[in-house]
DNA sequence: CGTGAAACCGTCGCCCC
DNA sequence: GGGGCGACGGTTTCACG
């Protein structure tokens, strides 16, 4: 399994850095336990190596004025790669789509749709998403409300793996 | 609409912040064109007024060691708000469910979750989801492959907004 | 990995508009 | 009200052991 050249103090690290992405390095060793040159040289290696993508501030979209999500369900006429691959670059190009994932079963694609208002995102659903090539079914879920909207990975449950694979 | 409270430089911060969520202040005053101390100031409020609700590292889940991610369709048999909202907590308390959200429709919530592997969610799927009281029915969908998963918001759309609203 | 030093940055008080 | 200047203390980031 991947994640094996992570040593306990890199997780720590990348756990503590998921959490408060703006935490002072020297913060950060004093938690992981190290002194302060060390853990820069670490989490400057984590990030080299891709374990880190990079640092985002996580914004409120309501109260910037995004008050629609949608979860936009997509089927596709045809699924050959080609295909498959210009609808994502088109879904790149979108900016009311956040995330755009690939999924088995009968939907190919589910997207994370965010826009300030119902007409702006039907317009959107209109104009754009329904009528590109190759689109044979779209299906939309208003989000309600939100319940949870964890950032990344848990990683207690990495750490309870690692322990009863040792 | 909202988000009329902030001007262009708020706007501008809050985009450089979530492009680089660990940029340095001087950099980022020299990106809006201010001096640091205002700008300081405007990162500050932006926190308190709930703007920035956080700043995370983004860590790859699949070099961690999750290589599955599946959305999960949830019906609930009631949906008295006391049995939503139990259902949301106890999402909160499953690690491998990373977000939660309440849909219209004829699905009542749909769950993004991460796993290391297809067992680990086939046991928590059986023993704690499929299993946990109220829910009716469960469908989900593996995650062939992620074609974009942009954070945030798009700015662009807000700005262009602006604009033609003003 | 730790120590020490130098450059840089976050932060405050004050002044200005 | 917000923005700029200067200075102090803490932080980042070297080179070296």
């Amino acid at each position: 399994m991947a994640g094996h050249r992570l040593d306990p103090i890199d997780r720590k690290i990348l756990a503590e850095l998921q959490a408060d992405g703006r935490m002072t390095n020297v913060e950060l060793a004093k938690r992981v336990g190290i002194s302060a040159p060390p853990c820069l040289r670490r989490v400057r290696t984590l990030e080299e190596a891709g374990y880190i993508r990079g640092y985002h501030a996580d914004v409120d979209s309501r109260e910037l004025g995004f008050e629609v999500q949608v979860f936009a369900m997509v089927g596709l006429v045809s699924q050959a790669e080609a295909d498959l691959s210009a609808f994502e670059e088109r879904c790149r190009e979108w900016p009311l789509v956040r995330e755009c994932h690939m999924l088995n079963g009968e939907v190919d694609f589910i997207l994370k749709c965010v826009a300030p208002d119902l007409s702006t995102f039907q317009t959107f659903l209109t104009e754009d998403l329904t009528s590109a090539d190759n689109v044979a079914s779209v299906k939309t879920s208003l989000v309600i409300r939100g319940a949870k909207d964890a950032p990344g990975v848990p990683f207690e449950v990495l750490e309870e793996r690692l322990s009863r694979d040792a």
